[in-house]
Parts: structure tokens; sequence; C-alpha cells
DNA sequence: GTGAAAGCGCTAACAC
DNA sequence: GTGTTAGCGCTTTCAC
């Protein structure tokens, strides 16, 4: 591997002025440039990195803290943090924690090393304080969920207004009876989209009903959803449609339907949340409501990496959601069964 | 952040006898330690990596390239991986290349800049040139797959074994018309199931028939997988029997039996590979082969690591993998339909 | 057993 | 516009 001393006597200059080049500061002649580029692609040199971050005091490296990968629903936030972050010469480094806290303290320590400049997380719980506190140190932005201090830089939807729109949509179609399936998780959005769902319902002049309420586990795991939407269906007075805050549990409540002899949408109407590869995989194929993964995680890592060079944190950021009408939902039919 | 000279100067010291503390080499006296660990405690201090990357050449990094993580099949290699490489302080670096040359030769830089001290290739394509390459300067390992090189070391399953057993279990049922799905990539896997495929039906004394030959996408996708199987089962001939290099292909064919008012098991016997989370999620659960990907991760780290501290190549290891036998085969019935 | 000092490759302040 | 040089934090050789 060769060094800039090298190229310096390659090109007959000092090793200042190929660091000038190399990072377009101070001042060279278009023609000594032009030499020093030379000899660069002649030894096809490449700064050696921790020289220059010894220097510099920086890493250009980012964490992204994520429960797991197997979530389709991360796939598209990632793409769109590393993109952004790789276009700004920065490498991603994600941090999958299988909701291990001792674990997610190991990477931090990269943060607290000074190995990483800046970290993003994809699932804060509510009044985390682990993130509260890094936060007041480092460079810190939340994407889709968040602690709920409002001065910690976040990115999400607005899972209020989103859940609220689900249920318009359900009332539209003439449900009356509508069944709402959460988590057990600490996470803002289940909390905000049950709010959500009540606060539509009590808008149309129906009273929430507490038998209606079920829960999946932390997780959103398909056969938890099937156990909690199961119960609903066995109540006397069914409902007639189902919200449900993941497209994993939607699938449950399909499956859960189907075992007693219920069909989708003809007797019960399904709505998950997220929009997942899977959700238009099989039938009957789900209405949910589709976030901008995508920019997303591009706004996430715009924010941090603003942070990072400027200081300056930025404050909340709503990204619009859409609702996606599929074959689960359907009018509601006053005599089925 | 402290430096190792506020460490030196607190206990009374010199840098190199802290040094020596950190690092356990050279000669301390018990009670000199005691005084240094003290001082370390004290001022929280960890040892700044650059300037000791800068010092060992080495960057404790290693790549893992990935063509998506949104297949399941990886999360626990990856997990495997992950562990192995952090006992030894090493962090790993997931490189999701969306099978994009671009991004993969990217990621590569980062190895022969200095930044990773190896990588390990979970998708390497037949004959790939690139592993073939790096493999000659860099430490590498390939997991799953590998270019047919045997020089570079790589860890799978014999998926030629596997294929054969699987055709040993349907031929056992006393399936005849056995029809395969493979893919249209360029995978050491795929060629070897459908040699396996072929050679247990020789061995069976039946001759392979071109017409059950059928071709899903190169991702596997599960629509492709429809396709694939419906083409297969339109034949007038049509198998009783496939088996699919993947498990989201069978799900594939579980719908198109379906969509063609075929039942499965009972019309239609559908095998695997894999056994990913969904395989037993929906009816009829899968029946499949399951990989041991954790410790293909394992290991795989493990041979990286040992070629980088002793520069010393593991060749080809192969782990055990398990045919899982759910509800999707069964006994061959003749008449049926 | 411990310390002094060189040097890893780079950037940036300062001098010319 | 360009060169000289100090120094980032660490490890390691060589004295003692």
């Amino acid at each position: 591997m060769s060094t800039i001393a090298d190229v310096a006597k390659e090109a007959g200059v000092s090793v200042a002025t190929v660091s000038r080049v190399i990072n377009g500061k101070g001042t060279v002649t278009a023609e000594t440039a032009e030499r020093v580029n030379a000899a660069i692609a002649k030894f096809h040199y490449q700064p050696n990195v921790w020289g220059r971050n010894l220097r510099r005091k920086e890493s250009r490296m980012l964490l992204v803290l994520i429960p797991n990968i197997t979530n389709p629903y991360y796939s598209s936030i990632v793409s769109g943090i590393e993109d952004t972050a790789r276009r700004q010469d920065y490498t991603t480094i994600l941090c999958i924690t299988n909701s291990d806290k001792t674990r997610e303290q190991e990477f931090l320590n990269l943060l607290r090393s000074g190995r990483a400049d800046g970290a993003i997380f994809l699932a804060t719980e509510r009044d985390s304080l682990t993130v509260t506190k890094l936060a007041r140190t480092y460079p810190v932005v939340q994407c889709c969920e968040y602690c709920g201090d409002e001065e910690i830089p976040h990115v999400s939807i607005d899972n209020f207004e989103a859940a609220r729109q689900v249920l318009r949509h359900l009332l539209n179609l003439g449900h009356r009876q509508i069944g709402f399936v959460g988590s057990t998780n600490r996470f803002i959005s289940t909390l905000q989209r049950e709010e959500g769902y009540k606060s539509a319902l009590e808008q149309a002049g129906l009273q929430p009903d507490e038998r209606y309420l079920a829960y999946a586990d932390d997780d959103y795991n398909f056969l938890s959803g099937v156990r909690a939407v199961w119960e609903l269906l066995c109540l006397k007075d069914r409902p007639t449609a189902v919200f449900c805050i993941s497209d994993m549990i939607a699938l449950g409540a399909i499956r859960a339907a189907n075992e007693l002899g219920l069909d989708v949408p003809q007797d019960l109407t399904v709505v998950g949340f997220d929009d997942v590869e899977y959700a238009s995989m099989f039938k009957p194929m789900l209405t949910t409501v589709s976030q901008p993964c995508y920019s997303l995680g591009k706004v996430s890592a715009t924010m941090l990496l603003r942070q990072i060079a400027t200081g300056e944190k930025g404050g909340a950021v709503f990204l619009e959601h859409k609702l996606i009408l599929r074959d689960s939902s359907a009018f509601y039919k006053a005599g089925d069964e």
C-alpha cells in the first residue's frame, strides 16, 4: 500500500500539497494538481483512514439500531439510510440487537469510543432512558418509533391520523362493530394507533367497546395474531371488521377467521398496517396502510448527517402514509351468517 | 475523552507500561498493574481505535456480503457470524448489495483500503471472478454458496445429498412422476440440487423427464414459483409430487395447485428447502430441508478469523442438513383425481 | 520491570 | 501557491 509520501515524491511536491488536492482545500495550481492526480492514479493510492480519522477525530461511520432483520418492513428503510450515508462517504453499521439490552449497549459503545459518529434508532420504546441520555451527548435520530421526548429528533408517519383514516374507511363500509388488535409492546405507534381508533369511533358517535380490544405479542408474530383475533371472533356479538396494527397480525386474523369457518372479506373485513411484500402475496390480498419506508430512512439519515456536521438538531418530521385498498375489506352485509 | 498519557500520569508510570497492562503483553508487577487499572477505571479510559489501528495495521472489522436482508434464511446465519466475531472483538459490517455489482465493489473497497480485515460472501455465483481474484489477496470465506474453485474456503451443506434424500422420501411415498422446480440463477446449490434430483431418479431406474423441469426467477420469488409449477400441473401427465429448491417457491406451488383445484398433499405432494419461519406458518405446513444456519455462520466466521490471524486457509467444510417431515407430503394415491 | 523515543499516515497551522 | 513541521493516540524496540 502506498502512502501520501510516495505520491508526493512521485509528483515532486510535498505531502501537504497532495493532501490539498485530495481534500479540495487550500490552493493548488491546475498544473500541480494534475501531476499529483497522475501520481495518485499510478499508485492506485487511497488515503489511509486510520491516519485520517486519528487526525480529524471522526469515523465516518453511522450506527443503525434494529431489533431484527427478518422484518421486510425494515429493509427499505435501511436502503434509504445507506444510500444517503454512502453519498456523503459514510459507512453504515447495522446493529441487530435482537431486542437484547446488553447487545445494544455493546453497539452503543462504538459511539462512546468514537468509532461511530452518530446513531439512528429504528425501534425506540416509549420513555426509553437509553435514547434520552445518549442524545444529550451524541448525534441521534429516531426513525418510525420515538421515546416521546420531543427534544430528540424523530421521523415517522402520523400514526394517530393513519388509524383514524382506516376507521373512516371501515365506517364508510357500514361497519359498526369494529375490533382492534394492538400489541403488548411499548412502541408509541402502537399507542397512537389505538388512540386514533378510539378517537374515530367516538367522533362517529360510537362508544369504544373494551371487549373489542385484543393484543398480539410484542413482535407482532403470526400465531399471537391468530390467537388474539380468535378471541374477538368468539364473542357473542363478534366484530364484523378488525383493524390490525401490523400485516402479520392481519394475516393471523384471516387464518383465525378461516379456522372458524368465516370468509374474508365476506364475513369479516380485515385491515393491516405496513404493506409489506407478503401483504399482497396471499389471497385475499390485504387492505393496509403503506408507509414511505425508503423516505423515512432517507430523511432520518439526512437529519443525522446534518446534526453531525453542524450540530443543529432537526425537530419532529412527519411523512405521508397511504391507505391501500385491496380485497380484505368489504361492505358490511346486515344479516350475514 | 482521556488518552493513554492521562492514565500514565495518574498512575505515575510511562505510557509504555499502560500499554503493556492493556494488552497483557510484556512484564508488569502486579502492584503496578493494579495502579494502572485503577487509573483506567477512574477515567473510564478506552483505547482510541484510530491510534491503535494505525499502529497495528488492522481494522478488526469484517465484511458480510449479502444480496438482501429480507430473506429470513440469512438472519440466523448473520447472527452466527456476528456472535463469533464479537467474541474476538471484531465488528461486522453487513454489506447489502441488492445484487448490484457496483455497490458490491464499493463495499469491497473497504477491504482494499484496509478498513476491513476480511470478508464472508453469502451468495457467490458459480465461477465468480470477483471472489476468485479477491481471495488471492485478502482473507475470504464463502458461506452456503461458492464459486466452485476448491482453493477458496467455503462452508455449506451437501446440496447434492440433500436433494437425493428428498427424492428418496418421495419415492418411498410411492411417487414416480416427480417434478423439479429450480431457478434461473447461477448458484451452485441450484445446480447441485438438480443433479441430486436426477441422480436419485436414475438410481431408482427412472428416466428424468425434461418436461418435469421448471425454473423460477433468480430470487426464488413467490409469483415466479406459482408460474413455474402452474406449467408443470398443466401437463397431460402432470407430476404427483414436486421438489422445490426454496420454501417460497414451494408456497407458490401450493398456490398454483389450489388455483387449479388441486389439494396439497391430497392431489399433489410439495417439498421445499430451507425451513424458513413461514414454512410452518401457513397450512399445509411444508415438508422441507432445514439447514444449520447459525452454525454455517459460526463456522464461516471462525474460519475467516483463523485465516486473518494465522494466514492458513481452511478448505471446504460441509455441515449436516435435516429433512423435516410435515403436512405437504403424502403417499401417492393411484387413481386420484 | 520500566521508561524513552521512534514512527504508523494523515491534516492543518504557519512560514515563506 | 507550496513546503515544513507538529502532533493526533497508540505500540514496540531498545536501553537501563
